[in-house]
This record gives structure tokens, sequence and C-alpha cells, in this order.
RNA sequence: GUCGGCGUGGCGGAACGGUAGACGCGCUGGAUUUAGGAUCCAGUGGCCGAAAGGCCGUGGAGGUUCGAUUCCUCUCGCCGACACCA
């Protein structure tokens, strides 16, 4: 083996020509044209805030590890990057250092650039997008004149989440316990004309196609999921108040319809005040005026006592006649059903708590299997047991009643079945700078009129205020008419231009449409997408309505846009998460100036389960910084070389062994995402190795055969070093390009083992026997053991469990 | 409150129902070195013991099994998500 002259380890002097090399070469360049199997693998790409530290990092070396493996085995990757880079954060730091958010986004953007070269992170930059370009947004709003085609975009008047803080309006995704996601500030109530786009049309496949991701997918996103779109099956009843109104109430128990003592309407139920008599309207008004100034978080609040007022009204329930009072109370949320309720105290916890609040009749209309209460103590709300007190429906089972009375209302004209999901449409405006601009004019004439094509991108004016604020940007003519209108002034939710940056990919430069059908069904879906459990709900949702409705637009073939998901788990450090904020950061600078960039990576797969969150030791960066030297040693150090003889010695032969079951073990853990494991594994090949080179071992071919392995195996994690080994082994070719070795089964099986004897369970010895021994043969050579024949006290065992080549167990 | 996840040496963590603690950090002892955050060898869960060996041990209590860190039930603790959704 041709080795060069020795030298020590000193990482910065060769990951920076490597990196060279790699973009020299455009390794990872995906190539459309390939008939190699595709491998479409992504990464969440980043909102860009400046420097990176390796919390972030942990995501790009996976992504990297999952190219460079894929690639070696034989696959076409296409691994893209770009910047999600619209946003309020830049509008607001720019407007404090005094820059403009585009100068501000696109110097963070050559940073983090930086940053992921000096890791050895590749890309296909030229695929690279930022969606603040004119460029990339000029699709997101072709693709909201598609949605607005397609009738899935609309305005209207609505409540929406004002941050006042950041003075726009937010999603419902983006209030966190009542308060705004980015600021934490306490949101506002305000009605205002918005744009929405209609998700809850797709909330049925959304829901349904969670099932394709079954196992591909964490089990904890799709849940999540499910609950977000959060589907339930009931009925809405029209109950008949004393006005003449018709009340509608939505509710998932009509078989509790006879348990109703009394309703309850939401503050701001447009009844309210055509029911309210005139002795309690002053009592009702100052509760809707209380209920409208209250914080969400305050009202939302479970902890809190119920409150309410009656509103002097009764109603009639449609199944037994009988004449109820109307109440009030701000447990009854406008945004959900009807905003109305019939109360069945008896079998509802919170109808059960505002009853005894406000000494209402509680009424048992569920038996439980024992038989009925009578008196409830607390509410009985399991779908177990048989309707008492019902009528007619007296003696079902819940199960068998719902069915049965919501089809009864239906006959009677009261009320009919209905499916109802707490997936609300998807709020988009917003009413800032920087973000894209929503394609629409308003004309006093003609109404709302999209902007044509030809004349997208509408483009955001230079100067860094609210859209609402620039006269001259908004005043154009009208499209349709051409008299004077006005530009629609809000923009776009971020979360829309990462909506579909995925399918953008895949012909990132297509100038005639936002992407090309047929490079998109080439290279979709996503086979491994990987990024934060942060987006396991909003990115993650909006990304597959987007794919189900362009699927619909006959663009795009798959339904669902990532077939696998992998969620990482977050780096911190003294037991906070690494952040900008608390300064508690690693600098990959620092990083690759101290232990170099390949240790760096292996540290952070290293660290433990890439799916947990891990805790980042300074001091234990050395474990990998040694590995590395000490690769470094084994694979130019030996000068002894000699030709192989022609039987393995010895040592080769567990030399040989050892590399072979390296080979699967690291195949497996790296497809399976246990890098954790696939490090030690080659910890211990090096072991292996450094082992048959203390004991004299040859180095001939098997020697040669380790090496390659323990360098290709390496490859994903250390790209650096093994190139530079790889070269200095006189190899060819790039080390990158190089095919994944090849796992013999014949080679990596052990002709003797260790098998475990237990008396009773418990381990008595191990004995070194040959693979694949009988039964017979095993229980003969336990039954010798000086030490099992002790335990067993000389008595035969009555149970032999033999599980070949692993343990013997001997009952007494 | 509901739904998830997790509890293993001083630390990070391994372990198809079959040798608990792989691999690494740290630590102890030794060897070696003109340089490197060096390197090499041995040891390192607890208790008893000079040793051989034995006993105990995966948050706790039960259960299933020849055998349980692993499966089941209950329970405690930590973390996360959702949270008056009718």
């Amino acid at each position: 083996m041709a080795v060069t002259k020795r030298r020590g380890y000193v990482p910065q002097d060769i990951e920076p020509k490597w990196q060279r090399v790699w973009a020299e070469r455009g390794v990872l360049v995906a190539d459309d044209a390939s008939d190699r199997p595709k491998h479409y693998n992504l990464v969440m790409f980043p909102y860009p805030s400046g420097e990176l530290h390796m919390g972030h990092m942990r995501n790009y070396v996976i992504g990297d590890l999952v190219s460079r493996f894929r690639r070696m085995q034989g696959m076409e990757v296409l691994n893209p990057f770009g910047w999600d880079a619209f946003g309020m954060p830049a509008e607001n730091a720019a407007i404090k250092v005094g820059k403009h958010p585009r100068e501000l986004t696109l110097g963070n953007i050559a940073i983090a650039k930086r940053q992921l070269a000096m890791m050895g992170v590749l890309y296909d930059w030229s695929r690279e997008v930022a969606t603040c370009l004119p460029d990339y947004y000029r699709w997101t709003q072709a693709l909201f004149l598609l949605f607005w085609e397609r009738g899935l975009a609309y305005r209207r008047l609505a409540p929406v989440n004002w941050c006042p803080f950041d003075k726009t309006v937010l999603a419902n995704e983006q209030v966190i316990n009542g308060r705004c996601w980015r600021c934490d500030n306490l949101v506002e109530k305000k009605d205002l004309e918005q744009w929405f786009l209609k998700i809850t049309d797709y909330a049925d496949r959304l829901l349904d196609d969670l099932e394709l991701l079954r196992g591909t997918w964490p089990e904890k996103v799709r849940v999540m999921q499910a609950n977000w779109i959060g589907r339930s099956h009931g009925a809405e009843v029209d109950f008949e108040a004393e006005t003449g109104d018709a009340i509608r109430i939505y509710t998932t128990r009509p078989d509790t319809l006879f348990g109703a003592t009394f309703m309850v309407l939401a503050p701001e139920h447009p009844l309210v005040e055509r029911v309210t008599t005139d002795a309690q309207r002053s009592e009702v008004r100052a509760y809707v005026e209380r209920a409208r100034r209250e914080t969400e978080i305050e009202r939302l609040s479970t902890e809190r006592e119920k409150t309410g007022v009656f509103t002097g009204a009764y109603a009639t329930n449609p199944v037994n006649g009988e004449r109820i009072p109307i109440w009030i109370a701000d447990y009854v949320l406008m945004g959900y059903g009807t905003g109305a309720i019939m109360a069945v105290p008896g079998h509802d916890e919170r109808d059960f708590e505002f009853a005894k609040k406000f000494a209402l009749e509680i009424r048992e209309v569920i038996a439980p299997p024992s038989g009925p209460v009578g008196e409830l103590s607390t509410a009985y709300v399991d779908k177990v047991g048989s309707l008492v007190n019902s009528g007619r429906f007296d003696g079902l089972p819940p199960e068998v009643a719902i069915p049965k009375i919501t089809q009864w209302l239906a006959e009677q004209g009261k009320g009919e079945g209905v499916t109802r999901y707490r997936l609300r449409d998807w709020l988009i405006s917003r009413q800032r700078y920087w973000g894209c601009p929503i394609p629409m004019v308003h004309c006093e004439a003609c109404g709302i009129v999209p902007v044509p094509d030809a004349e997208l991108p509408v483009e955001l004016p230079p100067e860094n205020k609210p859209l609402a604020e620039n006269p001259e940007w908004y005043t154009v003519p009208c499209p349709s008419c051409g008299r004077s209108a006005r530009r629609e002034t809000d923009t776009m939710d971020t979360f829309i231009d990462s909506a579909w940056y995925f399918l953008r990919f895949t012909s990132a430069h297509d100038r005639e449409e936002p992407f090309d059908p047929e490079l998109a069904n080439h290279w979709m879906a996503v086979d491994q997408y990987t990024g934060g459990i942060e987006h396991a709900i909003l990115h993650l949702l909006y990304s597959r309505f987007f794919e189900k409705v362009l699927h619909d637009a006959g663009m795009v073939e798959p339904v669902e846009p990532f077939m696998r998901l992998f969620t990482q788990g977050m780096v911190k450090r003294n037991g906070q998460v690494m952040s900008k904020s608390l300064g508690n950061g690693v600098a990959p600078d620092d990083l690759v100036k101290r232990e170099g960039a390949d240790a760096g990576r292996i540290y952070e797969m290293f660290i433990g389960p890439p799916d947990e969150d891990a805790e980042w030791t300074v001091s234990a960066v050395a474990g990998p910084v040694r590995f590395l030297h000490r690769v470094w040693r084994l694979v130019l150090e030996p000068e002894r070389i000699e030709r192989s003889p022609a039987a393995l010695s010895p040592s080769d032969e567990v030399l040989r062994r050892r590399t072979h079951q390296a080979i699967r073990k690291v195949t497996d853990d790296y497809t399976s995402f246990a890098f954790n494991t696939a490090v030690s594994a080659l910890m211990e090949l090096a072991n292996a190795m450094q082992e048959h080179v203390a004991g004299g071992g040859e180095l001939g071919d098997t020697w040669r055969e380790s090496v390659d392995a323990l360098l290709l195996l390496l490859h994903p994690m250390a790209p650096h070093v093994t190139e530079e080994l790889w070269e200095r082994t006189g190899h060819a070719g790039l080390c990158a390009d190089a095919a994944w070795p090849a796992y013999n089964p014949a080679a990596a099986a052990d002709p003797t083992i260790t098998l475990v004897v237990q008396v009773g369970g418990k381990v008595r010895d191990r004995l070194e026997l040959p693979a694949g021994l009988p039964e017979a043969d095993a229980r003969e050579a336990a039954l010798r053991s000086e030490k099992v024949g002790r335990a067993l006290d000389g008595k035969p065992p009555r149970q032999v469990v033999y599980v070949p080549d692993r343990l013997i167990n001997l009952v007494p």
C-alpha cells in the first residue's frame, strides 16, 4: 500500500482543501437525467437569522450524512437548500440597525452559507432559493392565484388574533396560550377583512392520508396533526326560543338530548340581544362586555371557575318539549360548532360544574351498567350503559342511541348529523412589509380583481414600511377597467412561502411556471425529510395541504409531499436549548478552529439518539478527536507492508470478521438513523484494527480491506479526514464518489460463540463453543461445567431451554 | 385534566424477551515521549472477600415467562404537546 510520508492529523490543514474539491467537482449536484434511483433528501430550510450554532447544525449534519450515504449506495441524490427569508424579525431587526431587510437577510444568508461549508455540509447550490427574492415569490403569488381560481382563497371580515407588538394578525396556530408565537405578547381580538385559504375543504383528506404515513412519520407527529384537525361526528339540533328564533346547537352526544336542562350561548352569539328579556338586559350586556375585554388566556383557563348570566329567556327541547332556560357563558366558544350548546349537566363535566354553581337541574339520562345512580355527584361521561328518562329511546346503549336519535331529528326536521373540525380556515393576511404581497387589486367598480399572471411579480417597494402606509405603491390602475384602484396591502403568512419550496427545488430556475410538473414527478415525493419537532403541526400541515391542492390541479402526482419524516431533538447546553438570545450556542467557527469539522460532526452524531434532546458537553468532544487521531495513525503509520499469505492468519480472520460485522452494523444504523451507535461500531472497528497491529498481524489484503471499509463507512460522518486518507492510501477517485462497501455474511460469521449457561435463569458460566452446536452437545458441555454442577447440586435439570449459539438454561 | 415520551454507573448513553452497562467522557494505577487537547497498557455499577467466588442492581410495587431494562397492570418523578372543541 503506497503511503505518503507520515504527518500528524491537523484537520485545519485538510478541511478547506476538500471543501474546495467537492465544490469544484460538483459532488452532490443532482442530475435530472440520471438513471440511478432517485433519492430526494431534504432538510427543513432555515430562516436566516444570522450566525448558526451547533444546535442548528445537528439537522444539517444529519442531512449531509444521509446524502453522502445514499449517494455512495448508488442513488442519485437531490439535496437542495434555501432560505425561508421573509418574516417580521428581519423587518424589526432592519429597523433597529437602520438597514433594509433585504440587505440584512442576504447578509445573514452569506454568513450561514459559509458556516455550512466549513462544516463540510454539501448541497446542490445550483438550486438554491430564497423566498424573499422576486424570482421565487413571483411563483408564490402565482400559486395564490391558482388557489383563488380554485375557490380556495377568499376574503371575509373576521375576528382575528392581533398582536399589538408586531402590529399584525396571527393565525390560530401562531397563538400559543393566548400569546404571540414570536414575541410572546398577549394577543387581542379584532374584527378585520382578512384573506383565508380554505384548508378546511381538505380536512378529511389531511386527516385520512395520515394513514399513508403510518410507520414512516413519527407517531407523535401524526397524533399531533390528527388532534389539530380534530374531526368529530355529532348532530346539529334546533332549539326554538320563545321569540321564535331557532337556536342551533352542535353536540357529539345526541344520545343525551333528554338530559338537556338548559342552554348556553357564547357571549358573542348573534342571538344574544334578541332573546334576552328586558329585565335581564343590563346584566347580560355587562357580562358580554366583560367577556369581550378579557384576553384569550384568561378566558381559556380551565382552572377558572365558571361564570355566566341568565338571559331571562327559555327555549324548547325538541325531543321532549320541555321549557329550558337560556344562559350566556364564556365557556362556550363562538369559534367552535355553532357557538351555542345544549347543556347536559348529568353527562358533561363543564355543564355539571355550571349547573352546580347556578343551581340548575341535573338529570340522569345515561345509566351506567350497574343501574341508575339517581343523585349524580359527578358527570357520568362514559358511553357505556343505557338510556333512561329518554322516552322511547330508554334502554338503548348510547352507541346505538346516537344514530337513532340523529335519524329521528332529521326525520322531524329538527336537526341533522354533521361532522365538525377543530381545524379553522387558514388566515394568511399579514399587515407588514417584509412578506410576499398578495397579488390582488381592489377596484371600486370591479371589486376584487386578481393581478394578471403576466404582471407578476407584484414586487415589494423599496421602502421598509407597512404596505398600507405606502400610497405610491398601492395606487395602481385596475387590471380590469383601468381606473385608479388600490392594491391589496396585506402580505402572506410566511408559512405559505415554505409550503411549496420542496417543489420549486425540482426545477428551481423555471421561468415559465412555479415548477416543472415532469421534474416534480421525477423527484417527488421527498424520500427523507428531516427537521425540528417544532414544525410538527404548522409547516407540515400546510405543506401537505399545498401538495394536495397542486395534485388536484394536475401539477404533481404524489398526494403526500414527505414520505419519511425524521424529527431530530434539540441540542442543549447547561440544560437549556442553544439559542442566540441565551448566548449559550457553540459556534461552528470555534469548533472548526479547535477540533475540526469532522470531530464536531462525529460528536454531534455520537452525543445521543438523534430524535432525543442532547446536552452538549465540551469535554466529551475529546472522544471523537482522539478517535480521528487514532484512525489517522492506523491508516498511515504501520510501515511493515507484507504480502498476504495464501491462507488467512488467525489475526487476519478476526480482523476480517470484525470488518464485515462493522459494515453490517454501520449500514443498518445509518439506514435507521441510529447514528450514535454507528459511531460506536466504527470505534470498535478501529479498536480491532489497533489490536491487530499491536499483535503483529499482517498488513496485507485483509488489512487493506479493513482500512478501506473504515474510511468508506466513516466518510458520511467525517468526510474530510476520510477523503484525505483515501487519497493518501493511493486511491484514484474521491472517497465521496466511491461505492459503499459490500457486506459479506460469510465473512462476518463467528466460528465460535460464547454460550451463556444459566441455572434457573441465573448466569453460572460462559463457554466458548463452536457455532451451530446441536442441543445435546451444548447440554453435555454445560453439564460438564464445575460451576453448573455446583449450582445444580448434583441433581439433573427438570427442564432445559436452549437458544442456539446464545444461551442454555438448565432449570432444576 | 387528556394524550404522548422518558426514568439504566460519577456523566452521555448501549442492549432481536436471552451475558445489563457496548462505545465514549471522567477517574485510578502503570509505561512511554524532543512537539501536539498526545500515545499505549490495565482497571473502573454497588456490597462482602486477600483471592476464588458470592450477593444485590435498569424510579417503585405487582404480574406473565425457564428467563424481563425489554411485555402487561398499578404507582411515583421529569419532559413535551393539547387544553372549557360541547
